[in-house]
DNA sequence: TAGATTGTTAATCGATTAACAATC
DNA sequence: TAGATTGTTAATCGATTAACAATC
């Protein structure tokens, strides 16, 4: 059972980003030092566990200390790849695409959204309008564009009956990374890296503890 | 390690949706009938794992033949509480708050939006407007709002640093479970049931994948 | 140095996969 | 009946927790 180093598992990575949040509170607070214990705490892991996680990238910490709040918070950043820039698309610009949109501008330097595609080519701009400015294309033009424009991910927020369509469009342009917020599991190359944002399901997972014992 | 009867874990719960998904697939083509086999090929698992998940809730299937896709359909809606119906509200009606509740309007009949609640009681309202109609309340009154009508689960749609408190107020008042879509961790009592969309998180587990290797 | 806390190995737990008897 | 496919037990795999030696 021997993973190769640099092989992490998935379940580890899905709790970097809590980690990162958690450190991020504790840095707003001025703390600099924190052991594996108090973050169980915070967290809802065990120092165990904690301890397992962090030494899957090297050893962190230091003996009888504890961990660098600012040095863990940075080595999760670029272990997540966040302390690099990503040029992004949004395809699909009903509301969900722009609070999505509105969210990334506002939140994450990093990313830049470098195209707007949609079927309409206007916003119905709300009163504080991130997007007054932006122009939208026509879905037509994707491939031109991303041909033209590097483009790492596509965030999709289009009806759920285009999404395999328009899924596959930007993967034929080029994009091997993709922010799913449709409500259908895409069918594309293997090489392509999928997140899924699949809200209904966790509404429906609601249901069923709503209803438990 | 004897779980017992009715005991689930949350692994196989995290699945049903899915399986409800693909179910839905097929009788919209028509199809009646389904083996463990066939189900593997189209989501991805083992048929084993189809098989031991199925029958955490008895025998739905049938030896020789395979299962009925109505059928199981209609167990997993059940098991899922999906035939029941549920009263929401939803906190924070800005631009994800509306398209999470115009998707419900329009794919949950099961879910009534009972209240909507923001700061602002104004809607910027698109062309097709499913809101055009509904009543905005301040905040303020989410506890009494909810004393009067009974209210299953909140959406909980506001800016990362009013979660808490709002999350508290919908709970004092009575709520019982949330669907959470800002990025904060909530700190709640054991009993209240929470499902969170931290959209972030995903974004950064992409970008790890991405630079992966 | 003594106390604290990590890094890391071993033990446990839970989830997935394999195998096959039951049965339609 | 013969063939197919489930239901279910056993084996494997992976992830979490416990324990403790290393070391700051």
């Amino acid at each position: 059972m021997v993973t190769y180093k640099g092989q992490i598992s998935k379940a580890v990575i899905r709790r970097l980003p809590k980690y990162r949040r958690c450190l991020n509170e504790l840095i707003k607070k001025g703390i600099t030092k924190v052991s594996s214990s108090e973050l169980a705490d915070l967290m809802g892991y065990t120092a165990s566990q904690i301890r397992q996680d962090l030494n899957n990238f090297g050893g962190f910490g230091q003996q009888g200390y504890g961990y660098s709040v600012d040095k863990l918070y940075e080595e999760i950043d670029r272990i997540l790849g966040l302390n690099k820039s990503y040029n992004k698309i949004i395809v699909g610009f009903g509301r969900l695409g722009q609070a999505m949109g509105s969210y990334i501008i506002n939140s994450e330097p990093n990313l830049r959204i470098v195209g707007i595609f949609d079927v309409k080519q206007t916003i119905q701009s709300a009163e504080h309008d991130e997007f007054k400015d932006a122009q939208v294309m026509t879905c037509k033009s994707i491939i031109s564009f991303v041909k033209e424009n590097p483009v790492d991910i596509a965030l999709i927020a289009v009806p759920s009956y285009k999404a395999q369509v328009v899924a596959e469009t930007v993967v034929e342009a080029g994009v091997k990374a993709i922010w799913n917020f449709t409500a259908v599991d895409l069918d594309l190359p293997d090489d392509i890296k999928i997140q899924d944002i699949h809200a209904a399901d966790s509404l429906y997972a609601l249901a069923y503890y709503i209803n438990e014992k």
